[in-house]
DNA sequence: AACGGTGTCAACCGCGGTCTC
DNA sequence: AGAGACCGCGGTTGACACCGT
């Protein structure tokens, strides 16, 4: 007899989800997401469960639009690198890779648009960003220097011998590691986890705030 | 106020690489 | 050494908010 499998989860998440989530990820650590996916109770698939943690629930995560400092990061980078968006990402902490892909489709999207209506260079937007990017394709990044640096976090203050170093210098688990802060004490939207102790209450073998590993 | 266009962000998919047994 | 499981990446899509007309 020939079981129908059950239909996975898709879609967006809900508030519940995310802090059951948080709450296996904690248990468990970040790794064998198929794992975390079945401990969870969620009916999604590792992968999701990754994606999820990633792009959103992990506690080093920036929320929000790239500062000018790390939209000039990401123009520099794309010169050198092109669209290896991972690897632009581990440059830039509590970035993912998504977010710099779709930094750069409304960048080009924006450019493309205002060359077609060929909008002669000395335009304002078109010269900041089309200049810039030529710029950058030159230039080293090492102008960027911390002095101008509002943003604490934003890997200007990489010096360029950092840009230069071989890749896989920063691991993008290191990045992390490097900027998040403890999971007890995340930085979550909405309360997440600050509400993670209900929600821990609904993964299997969690009581409370408490989750113990067999 | 309604509508359409645009921008932003979250999520999924497919594939290749790596790891584990 | 080989096979299967798992992970991570890049590309793509869709939903929603915002803004201008």
């Amino acid at each position: 007899m020939v079981t129908v499998r059950e239909e996975m989860r898709k879609g967006p998440w809900t508030e519940q989800e995310d802090m059951q989530l948080v709450c296996t990820v904690r248990l468990l650590g970040d790794r064998r997401w198929d794992s975390i996916a079945q401990v969870s109770g969620l009916n999604r698939t590792g992968k999701s469960c990754r994606l999820r943690w990633v792009n959103y629930l992990h506690p080093s995560r920036k929320h929000g639009r790239l500062s000018p400092q790390e939209e000039r990061l990401v123009i520099e980078l794309h010169a050198r690198w092109g669209n290896s968006w991972s690897r632009i990402a581990r440059r830039l902490p509590g970035r993912t890779d998504n977010d710099i892909k779709n930094y750069w489709k409304t960048r080009m999207r924006t450019k493309a648009q205002e060359r077609e209506m060929s909008v002669s260079p000395s335009s304002s937007s078109f010269s900041l960003t089309y200049q810039s990017s030529c710029l950058f394709d030159t230039a080293p990044v090492d102008g960027m220097s911390c002095d101008d640096t509002h943003d604490v976090n934003v890997s200007s203050c990489i010096t360029g011998s950092a840009l230069e170093s071989t890749d896989g210098l920063f691991p993008k688990d290191q990045i992390w590691r490097e900027t998040e802060t403890p999971l007890q004490a995340p930085a979550l939207p909405q309360g997440i986890h600050q509400a993670d102790e209900k929600a821990c209450s609904s993964v299997p073998f969690c009581s409370g705030n408490n989750c113990h590993v067999g």
